[in-house]
DNA sequence: GGTCCGCATCGTCAGGTTTT
DNA sequence: AAAACCTGACGATGCGGACC
């Protein structure tokens, strides 16, 4: 769990906290945090909330084999354009998972995916013949991990959101019960070298509460309370989606993990069944 | 104890993809 | 088309181990 880290604030920051999250902020510093010039102030307060650190393995391991051969390949089209061949591997060798199948994903030529998700033939999709696109196109991006566990037979890994975990209640709750008070006492600003800083004691038990104070024309400071809710929600959401991605990432590569153990057995069966091949050849041939 | 380093984890942003 | 979602990249932070 992390503990109250920071403090931020920022004065002449405005159009730096915009509602899309597209902020001039490079190099994905926190926008946030710089100071700027003149204009109304944004004062940021950050706590922390507890962070559910719990990584579910959902894969299994029971391991797919990719050994095939070109008879026993089935396509099986999917919606979007991908396809998935499925496969049985023949070998005389058989591993313990044997009766599992093989998921490939392999992207179709005549079946990209323009920006809106369509799927398109090479000619319908002439409209925009760019290169950049043309180029993005060729190097379709790899499959969300999520797709590629629910290929991999992980549907449930997919399913198994935050929601069912323990420790998320707090957070759904926390969104929900987000308040904002209007007006910043003014008392609780401190000036730092042409900063604003709110102190806000870190609450136990954590929670995210992202507040910012424009300053009127009067001086005054105030919370733009739908705006910042917006935000909070964003931020919120993203934390948590971040939180998602990175177990599946973990997942991936665990079951990525499997796969090359599975595979270099199988290498080392195969190796050993073409020398038993080769001796037993050499045999035949000596009588 | 203090410092440095490497690692893991997190929140956030940006931009692409998918869904509505 | 807009909203929602997903994920790579970045910086911040905490922790444990090695070293002095």
């Amino acid at each position: 769990m992390l503990n109250l880290s920071c403090l931020v604030a920022s004065v002449g920051m405005e159009g730096m906290v915009e509602e899309n999250g597209t902020s001039g902020g490079a190099g994905g510093a926190d926008p946030l945090a710089g100071a700027g010039a003149a204009g109304p102030a944004h004062v940021v307060a950050v706590t922390t909330m507890q962070a559910p650190a719990q990584v579910q393995s959902v894969i299994q391991a029971n391991q797919q084999s990719v050994i095939q051969t070109a008879s026993n390949i089935q396509s099986v089209q999917l919606p979007k354009g991908n396809v998935i061949l499925v496969s049985k591997p023949s070998s005389v060798i058989h591993t313990t998972q044997g009766t599992l199948q093989t998921l490939q994903i392999k992207p179709e030529p005549n079946t990209l995916m323009s920006s809106q998700g369509q799927s398109c033939s090479d000619d319908s999709c002439s409209d925009d013949e760019s290169p950049k696109r043309k180029y993005r196109e060729m190097l379709t991006r790899r499959p969300s991990y999520r797709k590629i566990l629910n290929d991999l037979g992980g549907a449930e890994i997919a399913d198994n959101r935050m929601g069912s975990r323990p420790g998320c209640e707090n957070e759904v709750s926390l969104s929900s019960s987000l308040s904002f008070a209007p007006v910043i006492p003014a008392g609780a600003l401190q000036a730092e070298g042409g900063l604003h800083t709110l102190s806000v004691s870190g609450g136990a038990g954590g929670g995210a509460i992202v507040q910012y104070a424009t300053t009127n024309q009067d001086g005054q400071f105030y919370v733009p309370e739908d705006q910042t809710r917006k935000r909070e929600l964003r931020l919120l959401k993203n934390r948590e989606a971040a939180r998602e991605c990175r177990r599946k990432k973990k997942e991936y590569i665990k079951c990525l993990e499997n796969r090359v153990a599975v595979l270099e057995n199988q290498n080392k069966a195969l190796i050993e069944e073409l020398k038993s091949l080769k001796e037993l050849y050499c045999q035949q041939k000596t009588e």
